[in-house]
DNA sequence: AAAATAAACAACCGCCGTCAG
DNA sequence: CCTGACGGCGGTTGTTTATTT
């Protein structure tokens, strides 16, 4: 069934921490362990529920999937918009911005960032559809310059790239979300944790 | 229909600030 | 006061999934 390269299966020692995509037994151990216990102190954690990975590895887990509020499923229009809103403001501050956006996670919105939007950005420039040809000057969007926005400070509006005014030129993938296939739903694991209490 | 390529996604790593001992 | 553990963060990489040739 799975089939994970490298890594685990050696001569002598079985690893004491394990690494790579977390197993639907991990899962449910951990979801089981902070339903019980809550969270917090994840080093101390890991080990008291049996876990073999480390602190951050259970924490990012949780964090990132298997708490109850995260929100699976596409991002919306109206999410990408905010996210490429306060993009503009912040730069890559991921966790700052993912805190304006209930369910979604740092992580996330980081991978949707950089895998959907930054490459219109660069490639297409702020006026994929319009016809003035003025070009972005390097106004930003990349990735090197984060240090720049660390000199304003928090709340201060650093730059407006010109794209923020052209949000409705990118394409926006879907409008709902569709969930269907992922493996057990956390849901899935949630319920299947009610049977084990401990 | 299969192979190659690209995109999306999940997770790890190293750095850094904070706090307890 | 110094040191080390911990947790949070952003960058990056490895793997899976989708798309193209």
């Amino acid at each position: 069934m799975d089939k994970m390269k490298g890594g685990i299966s050696n001569s002598s020692q079985e690893p004491e921490v394990r690494k790579g995509p977390w197993t639907m037994e991990e899962d449910l151990i951990l979801i089981n362990y902070i339903a019980n216990h809550g969270e917090g102190v994840w080093n101390t954690l890991a080990r008291s529920a049996g876990l073999k990975r480390t602190g951050k590895s259970c924490r990012l887990r949780w964090l990132n999937y298997l708490r109850p509020d995260v929100r699976r499923g596409n991002i919306t229009a109206d999410e990408q918009l905010l996210i490429m809103e306060l993009h503009a403001r912040w730069g890559n501050r991921w966790s700052k911005i993912a805190k304006h956006l209930p369910g979604r996670t740092d992580n996330e919105i980081k991978n949707h960032w950089r895998t959907r939007i930054q490459k219109h950005i660069k490639q297409a420039g702020p006026y994929p559809r319009q016809n003035s040809n003025h070009e972005l000057n390097q106004n930003e969007a990349s990735t090197s310059n984060t240090h720049l926005y660390e000199e304003v400070g928090e709340g201060m509006e650093y730059y407006l790239p010109s794209y923020a005014g052209n949000l409705e030129a990118f394409p926006v993938p879907l409008p709902a979300e569709s969930n269907e296939n992922f493996w057990p739903n956390v849901e899935d694991l949630w319920s299947m944790q009610l049977l084990n209490n401990d």
